[in-house]
DNA sequence: CACATGGATTGACATTCATCGATATAGTTG
DNA sequence: CAACTATATCGATGAATGTCAATCCATGTG
């Protein structure tokens, strides 16, 4: 599974020099790529745009189904998943669930580019 | 259902969005959400981050195997992945393919952010 | 309480994806 | 030409993902 053979440095000026630059760590790649990850689908995509534009900027699900042209649980679990990846806010007022977008979210997520 | 019209692998110029558009079409969607697909695994952001942290701003291949840990079929794989989608730019000198960021690419996928 | 409604959860299914081994291709060297 | 090296491609496989139908939970209303 994990072959660690030892390479010895027998090439010289062929290929560059080892980077011994602060590379990204694992744990921080899978923390960064869960965000993307969120942002990887169309349709969560589309329901971003969509909470962004609305005028009071939430919405709930009976207002995302249909333009999305999905199920309700799937719009649910989209939503979800934009909601875990700190994307979203989710606020339940009496039967509705009210979706917003984080402050400052969008613009965060940008700086992580940024800092690759 | 969706008539696909200029469906381009091209690189999007974010800039100067209508936005009078309240929502995010369907065919825009599919193509922002294909960098952010690239984006979305741990590997290919540590492929982003060593690329970038390179000396000279590129690397070869076999200098991305054993950061990661993967196999060089895979890497070349992620690499291909990333090309596909403008962040990396691959040029063949001899034996060896040197990959390095395009320029303004990060820049510019932060710029589909806010163009929601 | 009985019923209706908005939303979340579960289970199933088909598709996509990340990874690896094997192999093909291209450039270099003897 | 033959051998070697670096990289790309192919085929397979197990895991993850998007979607839907069915169901469950919560909150209203008669």
């Amino acid at each position: 599974m994990n072959s660690l053979q030892t390479l010895e440095p027998a090439l010289d000026e062929a290929c560059c020099a080892p980077s011994g630059q602060p590379v990204l760590s694992a744990e921080d790649a899978q923390r960064k790529a869960l965000v993307f990850k969120a942002l990887s689908d169309p349709n969560r995509l589309r329901l971003l745009s969509i909470v962004k534009g609305t005028g009071d900027g939430e919405a709930c699900v009976c207002d995302l189904t249909e333009p999305l042209d999905l199920g309700q649980p799937t719009v649910s679990h989209h939503l979800k998943i934009l909601v875990d990846a700190g994307l979203l806010h989710r606020e339940k007022r009496g039967t509705w669930a009210y979706y917003s977008l984080v402050p400052g979210a969008l613009e965060q997520t940008a700086g992580l580019l940024a800092s690759l």
